[in-house]
DNA sequence: TCGCCTGATAGTTGCC
DNA sequence: GGCAACTATCAGGCGA
């Protein structure tokens, strides 16, 4: 572990508060989705439906950079790699 | 389910775009999260005694906010609420 | 617990033997694959493209499977739920 | 990569589909152990305390395992080496 | 070969 | 109270 100087107290002190702030935000954010899901039901929207729209729409997403990613690693297996294709 | 006016379809498109947007904004945390981890290991800290830690940390303030509630319940039981009790 | 007779100690001891088996069986089947990747490397081929195109077709099918919930959760959410659509 | 003869098609595909097929019983394996804690739920048992339970007597294994392999470390470097010591 | 990083797995929390 | 989604942890693979 890091050196013993009273020093290395204050870092972690520092790192922990860092931590704790983050995750703090993280979680509220939890919170605010779960209230946007709230909202929607009582609109009448159907909760799991919805969560299944975005859920599908996350796939797409991973879909799509799967397969650049995929295409960047033949390009890269070739020897042709270096900022190979533009996203444009 | 909702009305099958168009309206609805606005909805939708809303509360999925502010979902996925607070999503996007959790995520952007976890990697912050992350990255100080980085650099506390980058500092000579062990990460999994840091995330320990944390943990533990989070379990004492979760078992003081049980004990605060169990409080504010008697409290509030003899008419006695409000604010009731500093936390220092 | 369960109720403190000796007959307890065998059941335990019998779950305990499933897992145990049945995880050996897992490991076992890890391995296997890994001696695949080894065998497709040793024939010239790139083993993180490999990856990638199983992760990808991976991804392909939850795609479709996700489809098809979405699909079942919206003939459910409008009563039309029951064996709803053959798979053949 | 591997040479682009058509034969490279055919190998390619068997690789994936032995690796899709490995991966499919390993999931299946998968699926059965959580059937069997199931049932151990089913009969009383508390699952979390029966996951440590299986976790605690693998780290014993490997422990064992360790010590063995040291042990037989020691007994080939004095020359002594050969299904040394029984496991009872 | 070692350290990093991604993907797999186990545990926890929220929803029904 | 059971089930499913999500998060956090861990192990294996890749690159330096």
């Amino acid at each position: 572990m890091a050196d013993s100087t009273g020093l290395v107290r204050g870092q972690l002190r520092s790192l922990v508060e860092r931590i704790e702030r983050l995750e703090e935000e993280k979680a509220a954010l939890g919170a605010d989705i779960r209230e946007v899901y709230g909202e929607a039901k009582a609109n009448g929207f159907d909760i799991k439906t919805l969560r299944r729209v975005v859920s599908l729409r996350k796939l797409d997403t991973s879909q799509r950079e799967e397969e650049q990613a995929l295409l960047e690693t033949y390009l890269h297996a070739l020897g042709m790699a270096g900022e190979p294709v533009a996203d444009n």
